[in-house]
DNA sequence: TCGGCGCTTGAATCGACGT
DNA sequence: AACGTCGATTCAAGCGCCG
């Protein structure tokens, strides 16, 4: 029984979650699918007409509804060409024929603002005299009922004016609500990168703190595209029960041995 | 002759560019129309059925693809509530009957990064448990062909790494391209505002650059919904002619008495 | 044959990173 | 500092197909 705790499976995730993933076992899944854009993957012919993509990811989050708990969460990470910047919201509103979308949080690679001194982050640039650079990711939030309570002080940041720290009766510490707006550098890795998708360690680490993390059980976090594991390894470190699924046998090797 | 120059008009703005502004007159559109959230105006019932209000905006978007140019630029702020996020883009996809959306801009009001000692901006808080504040709208960049250059370095950002300056023939200074996240703060007011959604006076200001300012003769600079005037000043500030059209009697008189 | 459309392929360019 | 490398890059040329 619960032979799927901690384990990650090589195999297609829709099939793998009919087969082996039970009604309402999942708290929190977090994932960043094949955007469908042309990457070569090992496994995955990633250029499938749109509308049959659209009946893929939608046969996804069928699926994902059915394994995630009443009150779990689905944070799902998609990007944009430049070309095409309203495909990402396509596809959300394809998953919202079986969620809510509660939150879009928008994944901040790189801003600046000279007047502060600011200039943070980093892109590889695209080279047109049309397109700006492309900063900027999708994590859309789908509940079950759209009314989940989330822990937003857990991923909270200090109060720009310290006089609110004990304002109200829910300030008692120097945190306030982040918004949704996130910022969170690429990892720099350059050489040969395993995945070509990888996103960084912190992007799953906040979805699952958003969502909670409890008291009691720990939490079952589920990447239905595993690839080398940044999910499962962010759970693990949070103290939460992973499970992942991924059809490219290198990448499960190489995420095996990292959360082994 | 070109009676529409440097004027704001006190009409409803499909029918004013209708009887007023003839075919490929305008450079530069930028507006931020109703959202139809129930804000409430003077002149205006903010909560039409959404059908109706796309209705609207196709019309509109019809009219606007009618006055600019072939190499113009309209600028199309909206944002979203909380409970509704896909709204935008639905909105964004009905303009897209009449346009190309060349680049989509998000703009961020607020963000931090403790690990780097940022936290910038300001918003209104919600007090909800389920959702995130809101730091986030859009600005559409729509063209005709979906081809249009523009100046990125006109709002340019100085190098990360200094050593690129003068690293290839365009790299003649500390500038790159800003990406499609800008973070403008609100303008802080305190007391009455005297419109319910103004802008911030830099965002005008950057859009009108991006699409850039050329060397021969003035743009042309239209906002259909006008309101106190921002865009127009922020045309004016640069050397531009501009055209208004607003409604409510009140704001016009404020946007007169801003730019007289 | 000519020309438009779609797919493929190679060239070019940028900013960041590493040596 | 200078330079080589690399892209969930874009762009335009080139080719085949079809009317």
């Amino acid at each position: 029984m619960e032979e799927y705790l901690d384990a990650i499976f090589c195999e297609d995730c829709v099939e793998g979650m009919r087969r082996r993933l039970p009604d309402a076992c999942i708290d929190v899944i977090v994932t960043s699918p094949p955007y469908n854009i042309g990457v070569r993957y090992n496994t995955h012919q990633d250029n499938l007409p749109f509308d049959e993509y659209l009946d893929w990811m939608e046969e996804l989050a069928r699926e994902c509804r059915r394994v995630l708990k009443e009150d779990g969460s689905f944070f799902f990470n998609i990007g944009d060409r430049p070309s095409d910047e309203l495909r990402s919201l396509q596809v959300a509103q394809r998953v919202c024929r079986h969620f809510h979308l509660q939150n879009t949080i928008h994944w901040v690679k790189s801003i600046a603002a000279p007047q502060e001194g600011v200039n943070m982050g980093h892109y590889k640039p695209v080279n047109s005299p049309r397109y700006l650079n492309n900063a900027h990711e999708y994590i859309f939030h789908f509940t079950k009922s759209g009314a989940v309570a989330v822990d937003k002080l857990a991923i909270g940041v200090p109060y720009q004016d310290k006089s609110n720290i004990g304002r109200w009766k829910s300030a008692t510490q120097d945190l306030r609500d982040r918004g949704n707006t996130w910022y969170i550098p690429y990892e720099t890795v350059t050489g040969a990168k395993p995945h070509p998708a990888a996103f960084p360690d912190r992007l799953p680490e906040m979805c699952i703190r958003l969502h909670g993390l409890g008291q009691d059980d720990p939490l079952v976090v589920l990447d239905p595209f595993m690839g080398t594991g940044t999910t499962a390894a962010a759970a693990r470190r949070l103290g939460c029960r992973y499970v992942g699924f991924e059809m490219d046998p290198h990448y499960v090797e190489i995420a095996r041995a990292r959360l082994g």
